[in-house]
DNA sequence: AAATCGAGGGACAACGTTGTCTCGCAGTAG
DNA sequence: CTACTGCGAGACAACGTTGTCCCTCGATTT
């Protein structure tokens, strides 16, 4: 015959039992008699059956999918990775399941994404928001890394602005003057926030920027040709990671890795081990996963508070390549 | 009143057709009236009507639920992470979402999430097994990185053992002959291979060697006790990249790293940065996951051959660590 | 010994959707 | 003018599970 997926009702009838009973033994109600319950499970055994989640969601339609998605801008980047792996980590202490998806900067991924999800009725959504407007979400979602634009919500970032601002008060008190800006996307409030706590420190001595490079050999290049512009800076400040790997590429081609200092937003792997070993103002991002995470659950359990801003300190880990 | 999810009834009600014409348009049937497609359609819109998932896989239980199951080491190790956003790009492809887990080849974590997976009905699962022996999965799987015990299933894998073997005759060829081997986990399949590779490279000159080295910390001790020891070998070869930074933190201590060789099984970002640039024999994450993601969906559609296994190629990267 | 009580377990309906069947109606042929 | 064809659309049942209600049966009380 056509075997198909065994249900309640056959394990209730191997199990000489009622329909009814199974239910109450699987959802694990008190009120059955131990050797029923034993009987059950050993039909639960025998015919492995699993209980249809289809089904189930439907009849109770108020119950959590245990489920949750998270939507950040490349899974395979190590920040996105890193939040990724806290917030599965925190999803996992509570019995809860993780979608992901990657953006890619893509309103339009995550217009689709999100109603996919929305769809298959996951619990909520962390979401590192691309910036172009949203509709109302249908259900809990925390905002991380920056903040969504034409929304409320949660939202959990670094310290964008005192952290740049701090790291370029650490060149100014080293003596540098002429410090050169290499920034990503200024669509990205990350990228507007970390120039700006640039500008403040600066203030009038604000020295060359550029904006909107797109990787790491954009930044190079960038990097090059600063360098050997007129009004050469003596110290780069780079905004995101792939910014900071493209000025050391540069400064290397250059044979300037001694002489012009750099600090980096964002550690990356083996800085340490560069040489010079790169200075750089580090976020945090598994406690913004975690952080996320925590509030997204709060929101799933109910609470409905004011949209808060959670942001997340950022440390200056000098390691010599800002103390030149 | 109690606001309740829009149900096909609702937009019936307010579209003025019976429920099953809502049912037809929006399985895109072909057979509705343009007119009356229309009208749903605006119905659609204005209550904000989404179709509840559990039901409908309730009714047509032959339905895939079009998701997928990734189980990997540690989503936010760079390997993994990029075998997770390449088969992630496969997934999108096909309009098939991604459940993710970190196992941290913890066998009772893979139990449970594969488990968990299946009560949810993923269409299938890409995993990178623990080692421990699993049951006979209830759905397709694909094996990645290394294969199964006691089950047989598709499997992608790196070229293991002629990789390393490659790399140690390299260093060979650079007139290496005292050569040490810092190994992980020997469970796991990996670590024996690339141990075979190297043993058969070397034959009976094979030098020192340390396995079951759990991180980077230890890798550091074991590198600095072997160069300390008597017959202190004149190159390592590392693994996989946890150990190689153990080695690299080793020799930069000891400020031996331009006077002995190091390889390391697995690249990682930057190698090409230090000093010297770190020579290493290159996996291909992302084309391990699109080739996993692609067998994957070959079982899901049907195909039902003998078990695969695909080897991707690894490629040596000289970068100047294995030369010197 | 009869009445009461409580707990275990079963019958039944309902969740939202889709497959099947049937019906109505317009268009066409006989 | 009737009969037939074909297509669009509605009525109804069914998917597997859980909530509600009720019944049974043994134990306790008076």
């Amino acid at each position: 015959m056509a075997e198909h997926r065994p249900t309640m009702n056959d394990v209730a009838r191997t199990a000489g039992v009622s329909l009814k009973t199974v239910s109450r033994v699987v959802n694990g109600e008190p009120t059955v008699a131990p050797d029923l319950a034993a009987r059950v499970h050993a039909a639960v055994e025998s015919l492995d059956y699993r209980p249809h989640l289809g089904a189930s969601m439907l009849r109770r339609n108020d119950k959590r999918t245990r489920t949750i998605g998270v939507l950040l801008d490349d899974v395979s980047h190590p920040f996105s990775a890193a939040v990724h792996r806290a917030v599965e980590d925190e999803a996992r202490a509570r019995g809860v399941h993780v979608l992901t998806g990657s953006l890619d900067h893509d309103p339009v991924r995550e217009r689709d994404l999100a109603a996919a999800f929305a769809e298959r009725q996951t619990d909520g959504l962390i979401l590192a928001p691309t910036g172009s407007n949203l509709e109302s979400p249908t259900m809990p979602v925390v905002y991380v890394d920056r903040p969504p634009t034409g929304a409320a919500g949660d939202t959990v970032v670094s310290t964008n602005v005192s952290g740049a601002a701090g790291a370029v008060r650490h060149l100014i008190a080293h003596g540098h003057r002429r410090i050169g800006f290499l920034g990503g996307d200024q669509h990205l409030s990350t990228a507007r926030d970390r120039h700006l706590g640039y500008q403040r420190a600066l203030g009038r001595r604000a020295g060359p920027a550029v904006h909107d490079l797109r990787d790491p050999t954009a930044a190079l290049a960038a990097a090059v040709a600063m360098l050997r512009g007129p009004g050469s800076p003596t110290a780069l400040f780079a905004d995101q990671s792939s910014m900071t790997i493209g000025a050391v590429r540069a400064l290397h081609r250059l044979g300037r890795q001694h002489e012009v200092a750099l600090i980096g937003f964002d550690d990356f792997p083996f800085a340490d081990l560069l040489d010079p070993p790169i200075t750089v103002v580090a976020q945090d991002p598994s406690r913004m996963g975690r952080t996320a995470a925590a509030a997204l659950f709060e929101r799933i359990e109910g609470y409905d508070g004011a949209p808060r801003e959670i942001r997340i300190p950022t440390t200056l880990i000098a390691r010599g390549s800002g103390e030149l």
